[in-house]
RNA sequence: GCCGAAGUGGUGGAAUUGGUAGACACGCUAUCUUGAGGGGGUAGUGACCACAAGUCGUGCGAGUUCGAGUCUCGCCUUCGGCACCA
């Protein structure tokens, strides 16, 4: 006879049995079905780099309790993945290893499947979708010349971010610190072509439709909100003094426009050169303009440039006061913020004060503070509200209203507008790279940019099935480039950019509704019953970028007629890192953990039970190779438990009258109810299965003490526990579960299972512990029924012994009895 | 500089939302299980004190309250985002 102390869970042999089942049975297939409430559950797809790492492993178990634990509540639950499958490590895997960047991602895709297939992810996997795949990007395609038809795409010169070393062009998110956000080498400036998409028409809804998000963390919403960074102020021309070109500047200050002493124009504004061009200042001013842009390139990260510039020979009026005020150029306005030219008002901006002080212009205060008078010298701008002085007519107002007033002032005499402007700016969406979807347009030298006609659709990257290391970039494709023109007929050629891989990214989640739609991006009807996704998983790096693009995609789709929804992601959850040593993990850092190694030495239900207990979902995770021990213990421990009841045969008798049961039993029927309310309050509350845990650990405690004590627990009670707990941990560690549950004889599989009741007349305490404090002090406890009344306990407090003691004969001055807590004793 | 989040034992983290601070787990100590092995059981484990009694304890300082980890105000520290945005 076996030790029982030393018997052990055989996970190998279990995890490979459900997973067959699983596969076999596919009980995670969901079609629509009206009748029924849907639950879309989404965590963000992986980028098939090659294989899973942790971050993965924590972020699908945290979807993939929540997708369980959803279908036993009934819902009609949709969990799919896929792959984010174009982009630029492709390319440098391709180049270094000399195959082709298909043959290196679907190779990663088939093991990094397997990987998750091995946790025992409850996906339906016949929605399985990869983008690089041509019945994928060719509805991405639609919906760009869609896109293009309505005039959200443009192409248009500009100066790009171009990161040398990934050759290709960076959005502005990016870049970061001036580097590539992937590469991490210094960004540079470069003029070229590029094509857009207008994100900024929808700059003013995905704004207001914040609010509507209140399923979202906070946090995220705050960024976003920073980032699309709407002003509200007056657009205002200011003409130039013997000439008739006026500078059109945009500020948030109207109130201190009377302060106006000098203009400062970006040195990339068209009128430096136009000002300055034959008069004495051109030379000084095109050197100055050349030793700037150079400057700016190479800003490094935090550092703020000294304040220079150079007066263009020019002057504008300030059309509030006739006033004649010097042009200059400088060298902290951006070209790419409001129009590039700036009123200067020294007396209240730190940087026009800086400047003034710098090349000795003049500082004219017309704010002050309401109560303060006198005219001392000011150290520095003042940037509050106040009062209006030597401002005109406006003289005396307060700040806000005269933003308002000199708006007004500035639209009746037809010098100037109220406008709203953003920080947040279109998206340039054009790569230069060769692994991405290709941009469906054609270039004719007679007809111009030409759309591919949808029937032509897709336009295919050339080489996707010929892994022969024909990877270079399109522009080299020459059978690729030479096509006719749709229009004309003639010789034209195609365009050669594919597109930013966030163009993927941002509608997959719809796609995934209906990935083998054939004849649409999407179907309506099924978007229409799947979506929005109700809860998004994923790592707080997408706050922005990702996150941002998928509702702007949302919206136009919207526009378009393919959705009937304003926001992709009700709830959202971005989970925390996980952390090793002090650090993320990542490979420079050389502590990561490879969930394969564990998977093997553990089993995935245990490496999914740790990455649930360690800490909350939000919260970043410390990894901790002991506490993995701990939860592989806690299983073997429920098996332990388990395993005496198989052995004893299946029959599950009915629960007799509480009142008829022992003690014992009645406090383990109380504790299972117990647990079924605190660990469904920890996960409808906020996805804590942490603390969820931690009750089921507690209830599997009691259980095995009573058991080991020698208890007489009625059988149908410890049955009744026993069951408890195996639903409750099922969405947790599945495989574990399943296996139990057919050990004690149930046929029916727990993916067929309800979520238990509670049952809160069976968790009421009999007994409840009352405290007893003296001046807000706890000096003695109370052990009395649960019913007691105020009055009662009111006596029994004061009868204690110790509260005797303690009150030495003081008389309360007053008493506060809270029913079932406590009584407290003022004296 | 601006915006946001967080500070609780040796460690990860709990605390019914104003009512027993430290659940649960890791680690550690002692002990039992024929000696060891990432096994199991029992007892202990916030600090001070030789115990007990007691005192002190949730970043710091005030305040509100019978009562504060929780609420208010003011600081400090750490982390994240944005950053010459006019």
């Amino acid at each position: 006879m076996e030790n029982p102390s030393s018997e052990r869970y055989e996970f190998k042999a279990v995890e490979a049995k459900w997973q067959r089942r699983w596969a076999e049975g596919k009980p995670y297939k969901v079609v629509a079905d009206p009748a029924r409430k849907k639950y879309y559950v989404l965590e963000m797809f992986p980028y098939p780099s090659g294989r899973i790492h942790m971050g993965h492993v924590r972020n699908y178990t945290i979807g993939d309790v929540i997708a369980r634990y959803k279908r036993m509540r009934g819902y009609n639950v949709i969990h799919p993945m896929g792959w984010d499958a174009f982009g630029l490590p492709a390319e440098n895997a391709a180049l270094k290893r000399g195959i082709h960047p298909a043959a290196w991602t679907y190779d990663n895709i088939a093991y990094m499947r397997d990987q998750l297939k091995a946790m025992g992810l409850s996906y339906d996997w016949d929605r399985e979708l990869a983008t690089c795949d041509p019945s994928y990007y060719r509805w991405e395609q639609l919906i760009f010349l869609k896109m293009l038809e309505k005039g959200l795409v443009y192409r248009k010169e500009t100066t790009v971010n171009w990161c040398e070393s990934c050759a290709t062009v960076l959005a502005r998110e990016q870049v970061i610190d001036g580097c590539c956000w992937r590469c991490d080498q210094p960004v540079v400036p470069r003029t070229m072509h590029g094509w857009f998409f207008r994100i900024t028409d929808y700059a003013e809804e995905l704004l207001a439709d914040l609010d509507k998000l209140t399923g979202w963390p906070e946090k995220v919403v705050t960024m976003q909100r920073n980032w699309i960074g709407r002003s509200q102020g007056l657009a205002c021309d200011f003409p130039v003094e013997g000439s008739d070109r006026k500078i059109t500047i945009f500020t948030t200050r109207p109130d201190t426009i009377y302060g106006v002493t000098f203009m400062s124009l970006a040195v990339e504004h068209p009128l430096v050169e136009q000002l300055s061009a034959g008069t004495e200042h051109a030379a000084a001013v095109r050197e100055f303009v050349r030793t700037t842009l150079i400057e700016k390139q190479r800003k490094s990260l935090d550092e703020e440039l000294d304040k220079k510039g150079v007066f263009t020979g020019a002057y504008c009026l300030n059309p509030f006061t006739g006033e004649r005020v010097p042009v200059f150029a400088a060298n902290f306005v951006l070209m790419e913020y409001g129009t590039g030219a700036v009123m200067a008002v020294p007396a209240h901006d730190q940087r026009d004060f800086d400047f003034a002080n710098a090349y000795n212009l003049p500082i004219r205060e017309v704010i002050r503070p309401a109560a303060q008078h006198p005219t001392e010298k000011l150290s520095q701008a003042y940037t509050e509200p106040g009062v209006l002085v030597d401002s005109g007519p406006f003289t005396g107002m307060d700040s806000e209203a005269a933003k308002e007033a000199i708006i007004k002032h500035a639209a009746a005499n037809g010098f100037g507008q109220a406008q709203v402007t953003y920080r947040l700016r279109d998206w340039g969406i054009s790569r230069q790279r060769y692994w991405g979807a290709p941009i469906p347009v054609i270039h004719c030298a007679k007809c111009g940019i030409v759309p591919v006609p949808e029937e032509q659709l897709p336009v295919v990257l050339p080489g996707t099935d010929r892994p022969d290391g024909s990877h270079a970039p399109l522009h080299q494709q020459t059978d690729f480039i030479a096509t006719t023109c749709p229009t004309c007929a003639g010789a034209a050629r195609r365009e050669t950019d594919t597109m930013d891989t966030f163009v993927e990214s941002s509608w997959y989640f719809a796609r995934y509704t209906c990935p083998d739609c054939a004849t649409s991006p999407l179907d309506p009807e099924q978007a229409r019953y799947w979506l929005p996704v109700d809860q998004y998983i994923g790592g707080v790096e997408h706050a922005i970028l990702h996150l941002l693009y998928s509702r702007f995609f949302t919206k136009v789709l919207r526009d378009l007629g393919y959705l009937n929804i304003d926001e992709p992601f009700r709830n959202l959850l971005t989970q925390g890192m996980v952390i090793k040593d002090g650090a993320k993990m990542s490979k420079s850092k050389g502590n990561v953990v490879d969930p394969n190694e564990l998977i093997e030495r553990y089993g995935a239900d245990t490496v999914r039970l740790f990455s649930l207990f360690a800490a909350p979902p939000e919260r970043d995770l410390e990894w901790n190779a002991q506490g993995v021990d701990g939860a592989s213990r806690f299983l073997n421990k429920v098996y332990r438990l388990v395993a005496p009841v198989a052995q004893a045969g299946n029959t599950s008798p009915a629960l007799p009258p509480l009142e008829s049961l022992n003690e014992p039993s009645r406090a383990l029927h109380r504790k299972t109810h117990q647990t079924i309310k605190k660990v469904t309050d920890s996960i409808e509350s906020n996805f804590h299965f942490n603390t969820a845990i931690s009750a089921v650990m507690e209830l599997v405690n009691l259980a095995s003490a009573l058991v080991a004590d020698g208890k007489e627990v009625a059988p149908a009670v410890l049955r009744a526990c026993l069951d408890t707990t195996l639903l409750l941990l099922f969405p947790m560690v599945p495989h574990f579960c399943e296996e139990l549950r057919e050990m004690i004889g149930h046929d029916r599989s727990l993916d067929q299972s309800s979520w238990p009741d509670f049952d809160a007349e069976a968790a009421r305490e009999e007994a409840i512990t009352v405290i007893v404090q003296v001046n807000g002090k706890v000096r003695a406890r109370l052990e009395v029924p649960a019913d007691t009344g105020d009055d009662e306990l009111q006596d029994l407090a004061l009868a204690d012994e110790r509260i005797q003691k303690t009150l030495a004969g003081k008389e309360p001055k007053k008493i506060i009895v809270v029913q079932r807590k406590l009584v407290n004793i003022v004296v």
